[in-house]
DNA sequence: GCCGGTTACGTCAACGTTGACGTAGGAGGA
DNA sequence: TCCTCCTACGTCAACGTTGACGTAACCGGC
């Protein structure tokens, strides 16, 4: 019942003790290399059995020369966000197929619990590293990079040069999400964004100009709100849009928890209707919603697949020039960005 | 700009050389222990500095007697889940304040992936072990654990004994939630519950049968559909519900998916507003849709710090008797719960 | 001036494992 | 028969770090 916490846990040695072998033979046994008799192994494995050894990967991973850890580190924005959940799920899918387990860390898009965790992760000789950049200077992971880690930026890519990167179609997929309510006949389309610091708001901001341009439309920029971090800030900024003497008949919201907010506000409200509503990234029962949410959706699985296959393949020691993968997203229509225009 | 890729990592001797100081010393500055002079101590730091030198945590934690790897395990069913990928962010947030980091995966209640999983945590010597159970035999964690592994199950309790374990209110909550239908009129109350090798699928369905009780009603066999692994395998039971000549005129969905695939078909048929439905475990926007639904709400971040907790207080060497927390879920009441029985 | 104590270092071996290399014995060919 | 090659082991040291222990220098007190 009680747990023998006290007793060392066997080794190497104990086994080879009881199966009356070399240390060395147990090595081979264990990892299933060849020079070691049927017999023997046999010997080794119940003695390994008896006891309950364990093989201890870090002496092991120490000791061999490729120095492997078998494990990598994943460092995203907030594992409890659902794009980063899905991500990581993804990345770690990939992982096990390959025998590798994950690190895995929020950075909460701060610089220094970024720098924090990277040092942790480094300390820990992963293998290689996955990482959502915090936005603003990329210092730490440049040098991280330089000491030779394998690394991977997905969502966002890097300032510096010779770094693999998974993004999505960020500014196409915006524009054509501009596009969409132009053809519409909306005239007066905002644009709510997050945190201009982020590489993919940027992104999206440039398409929501590219398809304003394209559509022939002027831009108002009292339409513009950036710097929504979160639902809240989201909710106070569409209210405002919605009090200006002109508002605007359409919403283009660059993140999911923008969206989240705007659709708050429409809805208490009673807007939901009559404003239109595109959001970026796509999220759960955005379908059963009254509209249905219309939404940019970015192949998550896909990126994180894509991001799994980059580091691996560099980890295993591919030194062809950097790749920038990019993933299309899908408009995906469900009612909330098809509302024309009302006439006033 | 091109990586070093093919240099050694700088170690303690690379340092000690630099510094002209023995390893010992370099040791000593780099843990921040006494026993080194102010003008040693930056003499070290600035070679450490120089060499770019990254202490190894491998070797560190491989010579120390306390043999700490400063990282623990986290075994969910599926970090993509919202309710797991919660649970992990608590317990991430825990950890990186004493230092550890998570390393982390998916079962996917599958045993033998379980303990796959298991075995190669454990490899890694982890200091602990955060684990969702798989559902039917736990033979893999208790002997994981009678090796002296610290462990905490949370959601499920273990099967053996000795081990913390934080688990929701389920059986209570689940009453109260048929109460509630109930005190509405409802007379047939459908249970839809997740596979019944799970033991919160079983605590669900008994805490059904006692607010049926409770409140005076029978119960009708035929409107208990369980093993429900799924959106679609929900869909298709309500649907088979809905379709009985005396079909429920309630449904108290124990899962959040099933909750989900429920809604979807009630909605398909316009009955969202005419059938009932309380789900257990709440979900992102359960309160924009029409009827707002009425879940029962598990503490999701105080059953991951709970867990935290005691996971660290053992790992420090607490040997007070094993803990069963449980934390309490509350009825959200959002509408779809608060639909009287319609007269037919 | 001598003794006990403290401070600031250094030396050495060991943590659990594996790479490099050594060796005994048998098989096989000339 | 002898030489070569192969197989099945064993021996030894090292991976990067730290615990145990040693030691030289210095300080204060009598």
């Amino acid at each position: 019942m009680d747990h023998a916490g006290e007793r060392r846990e066997p080794t190497m040695r104990d086994v080879a003790a009881l199966a009356k072998v070399s240390t060395k033979t147990v090595s081979r046994v264990i990892n299933g290399l060849p020079g070691a008799g049927p017999e023997v192994v046999e010997r080794v494995r119940a003695a390994a059995r008896t006891l309950g050894y364990r093989p201890n990967l870090t002496a092991s991973s120490l000791r061999r020369s490729d120095r492997r850890s078998a494990t990598i580190g994943v460092l995203f924005e907030d594992l409890s966000n659902p794009f980063d959940s899905a991500l990581l799920r993804a990345v770690e899918d990939r992982a096990r197929h390959n025998g590798v387990l994950v690190l895995a860390g929020s950075s909460e898009d701060d610089h220094s619990l970024q720098r924090e965790l990277l040092l942790s992760l480094s300390a820990r000789r992963v293998d290689g590293l996955v990482v959502m950049a915090a936005g603003g200077h990329q210092d730490a992971l440049q040098q991280e990079r330089d000491r030779g880690t394998p690394m991977v930026l997905v969502d966002r890519p890097p300032t510096f040069g010779g770094t693999d990167c998974v993004t999505t179609t960020n500014r196409e997929s915006s524009r054509e999400a501009v596009l969409q309510l132009a053809s519409l006949g909306h005239r007066d389309i905002a644009f709510l964004g997050d945190r201009r610091t982020l590489w993919t708001s940027q992104e999206r901001y440039t398409g929501y100009l590219e398809g304003l341009a394209q559509a022939g439309l002027t831009l108002r920029e009292e339409l513009v709100r950036t710097d929504l971090h979160g639902a809240d800030l989201a909710e106070t900024a569409t209210a405002m849009l919605l009090d200006l003497a002109k508002p605007p008949t359409a919403l283009f919201t660059a993140q999911n928890l923008v969206t989240v907010g705007s659709m708050r506000v429409l809805r208490a409200r009673g807007l939901q209707h009559r404003v239109a509503l595109i959001g970026f990234d796509d999220f759960p029962l955005a379908d059963m919603l009254e509209p249905g949410i219309t939404v940019v959706r970015q192949d998550v699985p896909r990126l994180g697949r894509k991001a799994a296959e980059l580091i691996f393949a560099r980890i295993d020691g591919d030194t062809s020039p950097p790749v920038h993968a990019v993933v299309p997203a899908a408009l995906v229509r469900r009612g909330s960005g098809e509302i024309a225009p009302s006439a006033d």
